[in-house]
DNA sequence: TCGGCCATGAAACATTTGTTGCACGAACTG
DNA sequence: CAGTTCGTGCAACAAATGTTTCATGGCCGA
């Protein structure tokens, strides 16, 4: 049974949340997202803001192994002190340089958008599935990299809703589509930093349309969000490396995605499953058993 | 009593250094070299790695203004905090709120996606960006839902190799490409359960003809991972929810593109440079100041 | 040299911190 | 339905934290 290798304590702590209590998963989801303040707050302090019983934090370090919340602390703390010249401690980091630093990379980028998935905020998710939910078309819009976002919320979507869901731009120029949009229909543009001007454009059309507007971005400060009804964060530049990354984007999408389904209640099952027995038939995948 | 402007408690300490009596100054000096430790160490922690007396930082933080060591502190720690999406006191309720059925989906399925990423193995994935590195020519395979994955690879890929990567089938029929593989290119592709046919196609195409492979799949027994050179393998089925989920695929993509990036050095930093200065002109963003 | 002043370290203080024992209630088991 | 386990909040606990007080010793002006 070889342990997935504990590079960092947040990252036993995210692995190991699944299986804890619930009361131990809202605290330790809390001190995932809110790490800094773990290590800076007190133990009380977080109870009070995170709404829990000061003794779960303690409880939640000795279940993913460690004696105290001190130890798990001291454990965060050294985990994100910023590297520096002269240790404070004498304690080299092997990592970061030597024959395998693309290891170190791709395993410093993985945790940190692990991290970033945790503070999405959930609500918002929920009610913007709310909105596509009673929506009687959804038009999807990304370009460049957000691009594939949109291709995969599309696909996704369609499955269950085949012919009341489309790209903007998806069957010919994207200004034809712009003056379809209708009120009681959705629009959900997908950008960040740095913004497109089409994305732009195509805000501006669902605003004056009067359709919902649904924002995945990095920022409220996006020009997509204003006026949007729907807004939902999530970090494109909290990785490390050169591309902002698309994950939290593609994780909102597939959340979007599937509590959508599961408001739709049998309906959607059924017309999922229509689409599963065409694309069998069409023999589209490879049988089960080779 | 109007303050002269309180940029930052570091400066203050650093301004108010020089008019300080001896010992005071030490201890300032040694919380300016050591801020961090300084936000998560007890006093009488630092005092001991100082060689002074933990009375003496009291001392400081009054003789600058503060009213006590932990307003000194909690000054230093807000200084030091990262960026963030919203603030300490306003982040912590809206995660989980309520008996709402639709967040806790949302909430579970983000946590499992982050447990997943960490099962990630880094290892392969910097040994493939080593083999994309030195390949000639680079094709990439996706269907279905696994498209957007392609395509994302694809974009970034192209962002510093643009005439060296392509989707299979971008072009005019997949078939064609199949028949243009050539030893020393790679071909990646991207597949879970239910595996498509035509992905298996690409497989055998790229083996015949002698190219590198590198397989993106939930499995080591997926038929695409049949004689692949590296496969990197992630969770597909592992949130709860209805469709696999792609967030571990996307991750892979943007860790490979980021390491297969900083491997290509300088000339690749030029190659991104261009291409960014490229969509710049065609003012494809919005301008930063708005 | 004396007297006042200030810097400094040690020890005592009240407070806050992390921890643990206990009781209640829900969920599961036989 | 009783018996058990497990998760959880509350409250008391000992340990630690930051602060204050006090005694000491060096320094400068008279």
């Amino acid at each position: 049974m070889a342990e997935p290798a504990k590079s960092s304590p947040l990252s036993e702590l995210r692995i190991a949340l699944p299986s804890l209590p619930m009361r131990l998963q809202e605290v330790g989801r809390f001190v995932a997202a809110n790490d800094y303040d773990a290590t800076t707050r007190s133990m009380r302090d977080l109870a009070a803001v995170a709404g829990a019983d000061p003794a779960a934090f303690t409880r939640l370090a000795k279940a993913i192994g460690y004696s105290g919340w001190d130890e798990l602390r001291a454990a965060l703390t050294e985990a994100r002190r910023p590297l520096q010249l002269a240790p404070f401690s004498v304690r080299a980091k092997s990592r970061r340089h030597g024959p395998n630093a693309d290891v170190a990379l791709v395993t410093d980028k993985l945790d940190a958008e692990a991290a970033g998935l945790l503070r999405i905020p959930a609500q918002p998710i929920a009610e913007a599935a709310r909105a596509l939910h009673i929506a009687k078309r959804i038009w999807i819009t990304g370009y460049r990299s957000c691009r594939s976002v949109a291709e995969l919320l599309n696909y996704e979507l369609r499955l269950f809703r085949p012919d009341q869901v489309q790209i903007v731009g998806g069957s010919g120029p994207d200004d034809l589509d712009l003056g379809a949009f209708r009120p009681g229909e959705a629009v959900i543009v997908i950008g960040f930093l740095p913004y497109t001007h089409a994305s732009v454009r195509v805000v501006q059309a669902a605003y004056r349309a009067g359709a919902t507007l649904i924002a995945i971005a990095d920022s409220v400060a996006a020009p997509m969000a204003e006026g949007a009804d729907h807004v939902l964060l999530f970090e494109a530049a909290s990785s490390p490396g050169f591309f902002p990354s698309l994950t939290g984007a593609i994780a909102i999408a597939q959340s979007l995605a599937a509590v959508t389904f599961s408001l739709g209640g049998t309906a959607a099952k059924k017309r999922l499953q229509d689409t599963e027995v065409r694309l069998a038939a069409a023999s589209t995948y490879v049988s089960e058993k080779g």
